[in-house]
RNA sequence: GGUGCGUUAGUUCAGCUGGUUAGAAUACGUGCCUGUCACGCACGGGGUCAGGGGUUCGAGUCCCCUACGCACCGCCA
């Protein structure tokens, strides 16, 4: 037996007991006639002890120990001298009788405790030595408690764990595909699945009511800090529901994760927020809520009074950031750099002082009387001792343009505080999105979104203007989940690839065995999926979502421990009918 | 496809308007130390300044290219 306890188990009710402890050494501190070791493993840190009266062997052993070296102790578990109120088992050591080298190890690249010293890249090069510090331990087991009550919630709501294919078809639209070569079917491709969308409907044709997955899904698009190329979702879908009945359950999943997971409780229903209000008063479909600063739509009171900026645009808006009037001149030419840049592309940035003396000071003083100005601030919402902030242009660009104003001077003032959450359902989406380039509509979700009943009428008069029974998790900024009630009647669905511009033949190449299940007898049916690294990021308070897996990529999909993806062999090409070409310079 | 920042000791970083032998902390090694827990003290080893090209009497420092890393825009039905 390696081991009687772990490091992280014994107390002072345990004092003269005889013990062997198992571990990594974090550190050796000698004294010289005594020396002691912290001796770490998954449940914690015990300090070793190793004094003069201590067998000769023992205190050899120690002499040579090395930072990871992997090491046995026997000994007996003695009250400490001077006792450690930062540590768990701080209150005693274990004396050694005898220690036992089990593993030497090399210095390790970076320090393996609490606060490391290394970099990024180094430490995903490394990972399996990064996994041993407790930060990313306590993300893991964390991710692990949360699959847990997720399997316990949606079990007990009566969902089934449904295991789906990873090697699927690739059906184009949506994001690029990772492929896979088949060795058996020359020249042809499986796909990884993007998500298990299309194979959870035909559950829901094959009668499996509520379904439910914890299943891996892979994109071929560029990464981000809260983006992989293989991530993970919470799957699930329902049949014989309205939105409201996957809202209804979904609501209270998310309460129950929030307070068996953090001990939060949300007593109050969650705010629902029409998209458009969403777009109106934050600039995004992901508000974030943690804090105020609405927008206010001042088109009307700035325009007509000969200001040449106001008049050739669309749309104005506004918010007032609380207590900023004392921004110096400074600090605003910053913020005016910030919204000029070139990735959010303002042209300028107007703003509005509320003085704490009751006086106005603005940008725009020039054009407007001081009643006119305060009429715009106060829309705005704003009080003495404001600032407020106004960009315009076109409608849409320039809330988008706020909202990262927005969110900046928030990150400023220290309000997206990560121990804060606000969740709230964005409900009411446009089913449809107007692309320039290809002068073509695209699903905003995907093409089996059912549009709202009441405004079918207008899907060949005014497509744009069609909501869509679809829904959003949102939580401080961050899409956490979404669904849609999907369509189930064929009629309908051939009318919605015809608006998305898909001839039949088309639609039947790439949907038609979803359509053909469907002429088997459908249940109206829908559901929704949850980004589980992104609820564990954000469960943990935290913006990144590597640190909540294992063993992630880097910014250019790259797995840099395992130096994937690489070349393969000639054989395994020739075996696949594959040639290979060098990329274009 | 694009933008920004970065790359100097094992590691994290400093190195100003170009100018003698490139520094600190930490890690590592050796010695001393009986209550440390960021142990302390002393000494020591450790550098292709990412790679290539250019400007210059002279480049870690300025310019260009390449590679790599991070963040973002596009993209992610």
């Amino acid at each position: 037996m390696y081991r009687t306890h772990t490091c992280g188990c014994l107390r002072a009710c345990n004092v003269h007991e005889n013990v062997t402890l198992a571990g990594w050494v974090q550190k050796v501190r000698n004294l010289g006639a005594m020396t002691f070791i912290d001796l770490r493993d998954r449940y914690g840190l015990t300090q070793i002890v190793v004094e003069e009266h201590s067998p000769a062997e023992a205190r050899q052993t120690a002499a040579r120990l090395g930072r990871e070296w992997v090491i046995q102790v026997e000994g007996e578990v003695v009250e400490r001298q001077s006792k450690n109120p930062k540590m768990a088992t701080g209150d005693i050591e274990v004396s050694a009788r005898r220690i036992t080298v089990l593993h030497e190890a090399e210095i390790p690249p970076f320090t393996i405790e609490e606060v490391s010293d290394g970099g990024d890249d180094l430490r995903m090069k490394y990972r399996y030595l990064d996994l041993r510090r407790p930060p990313l331990q306590r993300n893991l087991i964390l991710r692990h408690r949360m699959a847990q009550e997720i399997r316990r919630f949606l079990s007990d709501e009566g969902f089934l764990e449904i295991e789906t294919p990873y090697l699927v078809a690739s059906t184009p639209e949506g994001a690029r595909d990772f492929v896979v070569p088949s060795r058996m079917s020359p020249n042809q491709f499986y796909a990884l699945p993007q998500s298990p969308q299309i194979l959870k409907q035909l559950l829901m044709v094959a009668g499996y009511d509520k379904y439910f997955q914890i299943v891996r899904c892979f994109r071929d698009e560029d990464l981000r800090a809260d983006r992989q190329p293989e991530f993970t979702q919470i799957d699930c879908e329902m049949s014989f529901v309205e939105q409201e009945d996957v809202l209804e359950i979904f609501e209270r999943w998310a309460k129950h994760m929030f307070k068996t997971v953090l001990g939060i409780e949300f007593t109050e229903p969650l705010r629902r927020m029409p998209w458009i209000e969403a777009m109106e008063k934050y600039g995004s479909d992901k508000p974030d809520l943690r804090f105020g600063m609405e927008f206010a739509d001042l088109t009307d009171l700035a325009k007509g009074h000969g200001f040449s900026v106001f008049e050739d645009a669309e749309y104005i808006t506004g918010f007032a950031a609380p207590g900023c009037a004392t921004y110096t001149r400074k600090q605003i030419d910053a913020l005016t750099e910030f919204v000029k840049r070139q990735q959010i592309g303002a042209k300028g940035l107007i703003w509005i002082r509320m003085e704490a003396e009751g006086g106005v000071k603005s940008s725009i003083d020039k054009f407007y009387k001081p009643e006119e100005v305060r009429a715009m601030a106060e829309r705005c919402g704003a009080k003495a001792g404001d600032l407020v902030f106004i960009l315009c242009g076109k409608k849409f660009k320039t809330l988008t343009q706020l909202c990262a104003l927005r969110l900046e001077v928030a990150q400023q003032l220290g309000l997206r505080d990560p121990q804060k959450f606000a969740p709230l359902w964005v409900v009411d989406f446009p089913l449809f999105e107007w692309d320039d380039e290809t002068q073509r509509f695209y699903a905003v979700h995907h093409p089996f979104t059912s549009p709202k009943p009441e405004d079918i009428e207008f899907l060949d008069s005014d497509p744009g203007r069609v909501r869509a029974n679809a829904y959003d998790f949102v939580c401080n900024g961050a899409e956490i989940g979404g669904g849609s009630i999907r369509i189930h009647d064929s009629k309908l669905q051939e009318k919605m690839f015809e608006l998305l511009g898909f001839t039949p033949e088309q639609a039947q190449t790439r949907f038609g065995f979803l359509m053909n299940a469907f002429k088997y007898g459908a249940p109206p049916h829908g559901g929704l999926a949850f980004g589980f690294d992104r609820l564990c990021a954000l469960f943990g308070g935290s913006d990144s979502i590597r640190d909540y897996i294992a063993f992630p990529k880097n910014n250019a999909g790259r797995d840099m421990m395992l130096d994937a993806p690489n070349f393969i062999d000639q054989s395994q090409l020739d075996e696949l009918y594959l040639t290979l070409r060098k990329p274009e310079a």
